[in-house]
Order: structure tokens, then sequence, then C-alpha cells
DNA sequence: GGTTGACCCTGACCCTACGTCAGGGTCGGA
DNA sequence: TCCGACCCTGACGTAGGGTCAGGGTCAACC
């Protein structure tokens, strides 16, 4: 007979998970010796091999009970079942290890691929980081609150980046990070700009989430407080004169 | 900005594992609006998919914490490490689908593919299913006892069915098992099988945990019973009269 | 302006599958 | 007789949340 030491060897377990097993009723508590330690037949061991199996296939223990004193059919049913489980977890790890390899990249994760191919896009036509960042933060509340605009934008921004002038008003617009608002270089941006809305029919209101985007950049820099400040402005004197159809 | 509900669905997690992550400090807990929920930007958004994408991986939340304070060198280190651990728990699931499989036939699981063969074998032969669980029994034990002895217990086992008339003898035993004690035949199996064993320098003595099983074969059959003491007996007479060297 | 349903808050206990410690008895060999 | 390696029970700890309980908020509709 087997004590339990040797008894939780041979399925490769601790002493402590075979007594653990006793006391959740997985395992029959055995015959005790003279002085009370337990005795193991070999019976118990073949037992205790197929439980460890389903176990380590991640069967819970209380279903594992059950399973070992089902019908053939039911069992073999189980089994199909718990295999397609195994089969689930392995595909759903091998995701994980690519996912893993991209934790460097940043946004690739929490973004889908037309939008960072946006932000690459930025990046390479000399957009600063600053702004990249604040563009993606803008995407990421986008996709947080108001999930079925964003292919409409997708569409949007790229049809801005195809346009030559409006790339030229973006990137002018982004250098002016560090100029003074008063500079009179801010001004004719912001005569440009106003322009640029009137043709395309914008108008610089936003959905609320975008507010909070809209004063980060404007925390950002003065010049740039500016220039939203005055196309709001402006924006608004145009609803107040025309009013909405 | 995005209340905790919005803010779980961005990585598909609950809200319930939002308030733990601020419980154990993973995550910083964010500002608070006017009647005290919790409000989050979309940078929380980024590092929420971030250790999202670690834990999935099944790295601790410990682990996870001190990660993302890391030199990227160490990151860079910690994340190939877990990828290695990710291939490794998915050639081990590859593992235990193949023993699920297998979970229908019993000792191909707890025993050596030899052992198994050594059963198959006998079943093929014709003996007992009684019998052939009491010889996996035995296995069993020696296994978990004695496992040096097997290779050569494995040997002289099949060296005993590659001779047929020592498997004639095994099988003519075997049946033996529902025959009255008193049968003469038992008398010429207690014989036949006692010039067996002194041709083949055998005897009857086992080592302790063997004694079991033998009691075991004993109590399953009062024929077999009779031969197993019969033999011992006799076994016992010739060490006495001629002893150990 | 009242109600309804979907949110939000904290605090506390529950779960699985054991690990670990405390405090004590037992066995086998030197 | 003593030591180290076993064995026993009982009880608490662990990760990663789930699930109440008991209460406040918000927005929409009637």
């Amino acid at each position: 007979m087997l004590t339990i030491s040797q008894f939780a060897a041979t399925a490769g377990v601790t002493v402590r998970t075979i007594r653990h097993y006793h006391h959740v009723g997985l395992l029959p508590e055995p015959e005790r010796d003279a002085s009370g330690y337990r005795r193991y037949s070999a019976q118990a061991a073949v037992d205790l091999i197929r439980i460890r199996t389903l176990a380590d296939a991640g069967v819970p223990l209380a279903r594992i009970d059950a399973l070992l004193h089902a019908q053939p059919t039911e069992f073999a049913a189980a089994i199909t079942d718990i295999d397609a489980e195994l089969q689930r977890k392995i595909d759903q790890l091998t995701d994980y290890r690519s996912r893993i390899a991209e934790l460097a990249s940043g946004e690739r994760l929490v973004l889908p691929p037309e939008v960072v191919a946006i932000l690459d896009r930025m990046r390479s036509l000399g957009v600063s980081e600053l702004r990249v960042r604040l563009e993606r933060d803008s995407w990421i509340l986008m996709q947080a609150l108001d999930p079925h605009v964003m292919p409409q934008r997708i569409r949007d921004k790229n049809a801005n980046f195809d346009d030559p002038e409006t790339t030229r008003l973006y990137l002018a617009c982004d250098q002016s990070v560090d100029w003074d608002p008063h500079d009179p270089r801010v001004d004719r941006l912001i005569d440009d700009m106003d322009a640029w809305e009137i043709k395309h029919e914008r108008d610089s209101s936003q959905p609320g989430y975008l507010k909070l985007v809209v004063s980060r950049i404007s925390e950002a820099s003065p010049a740039w407080q500016r220039i939203l400040d005055a196309l709001a402005h402006r924006a608004q004197r145009r609803r107040t004169a025309v009013p909405d159809s």
C-alpha cells in the first residue's frame, strides 16, 4: 500500500492536493493504518491520474466529480467538449502571443489599423508627436463614446491629407505651437482656417466628448488657444447671422 | 471623458475589474466629478489596454505593475520571457489534449507503454480481465515504490510470454479461478508450477509491497489461494533444506 | 415634478485550487 | 535515545475577480 506522499507522487501532485480532494469529496477517504495514516490502493492511483488528467485540462473539480460518475455517452460528449475548449485556449494564447509582440509599439493595440495608418501618416508628414498624441486621444474617446461615426471620420481625415492645401494648413497650424499668440502669422492662420471651414462647410462646433480634447489642445499652446477661440467666435457669429434652415 | 463603464468597455473588462486595479494600485485613481464619479482620460484607456494585454498573457498583476515602470531594456527582456512562457503553455495544452483523448482507455495514462503492451498481450492471450487488473495494480505499486526494478521485470515478463510452456501454465492458472480448491487439477497445477519455479530458479517470496497484491489474488479465488499457499510452503521448505549460499 | 431604469459609490463576503503555518504524533535508522 | 523525515488536523492566505447590500445620480419620459 501507498502512503499519502507516495500516492501523490504517482500523479505528480502535492500531499496538500490529495487532502484537498478528500475534503471536497472528489477522492474517497481511504483506510487508515494503526497510527491513523491514510493508506492508498493501486486503484486509487488510477482514479487519481484520471482526475489529474481532467484537472490539468482545466476542468473544474466540481465538474470532474460529476464526470467520473457519468454514463460513457455523456462522458464522451464531455470529453469532446473539453477538447474543443482546450483548442480554443490554445488559439487564444497564440493570439496573445502576437499581441504581446506589439506591446512596444503603443497605439497599434488600442485603435483600428485604419486609424493607426492615419497617425503614422501624420508622423511621416512631419506633424509633431505632441499633436499626434492629442489626435490619438481624440480617436480613443470617439471609439469609446461614438463608434459609429468612425468610418466617416476616417474617410474625411484621409481626404484632408490627400488635399495638399489642407495638409499645408494643418502643418502650419502644428508649427505655430510656440509662436506668440499676437504674432501676425497667427492672424493670417486664423483667416486661412476660417476660409477653409467656410469652403468645406464645416464649423468648429463639436460633440461634447471632443470639447475635452480641444481644451487640452488649448492648454498645450497659447497660440493654439487663440486660434481655436477666434475660430469658434467667428463660427458663432455666422450661425447667428444665418440661422439654421 | 469616460465613465467607469465606458472605460472598462474599451478594454473589454468589467467595472469590478477596474475597481480592483485601483484597489491594488495597478491603476491610479482618476479625478472625480461633482457627484463623486470617476472620470477617465484617453491616456488611461491606453494604459488599461497595455495592462490587459499583459494580464491576458497570464502575467500576475503584481508583476505588471513593476513591468510598466521598468526600463525599456528590462521590459523587452520580460516580454521575451513572457512569450516563451506562453509558448510553453501552448505546448502543454496540446499535450493535455492528446491525454484527454486517451482517457477512455484507462491504464495507458498511468503506466509506461511497455507495461501497457504486456497487459494488452495478456488480454490477447485470453487472460481474464480480473487477472489483468490484478497484474496492472501490481505494476502500479512497483512503479510507485520500486521503480528501478521495472525494466528487468518487463524483460522477464515478456520472456515468460515468449515461452509457450510458461504461457500455457499461466493460462491454466488463470482458468482455475472458479475451480474447487480440492479439484485434482489444482494439485497437478501446483506440481507444475513448483517445477517451473525450480527450473527457472525463482521462488514465491516477494518484496513487501507485492504481498498486498498476492493477498488480493488469494481473496479473489479459493483455488488461487490454495495454489499460492502451497507454493509458498514448498519454497519455504526448500529454503530450510538448502540455506542461502 | 414624479417615476423609471441605467448608472455610479463603498464595503464586505464568496469563489477556486490549493500553499503555508502551527502544533503535535509516528517511523526508521544510527 | 535521538534525529530527520514522515504523518495528522485545523486554520488562515492567495489571485483575480463575482456578487450582494445599501444607497446616491442622471436623463428621459409622462
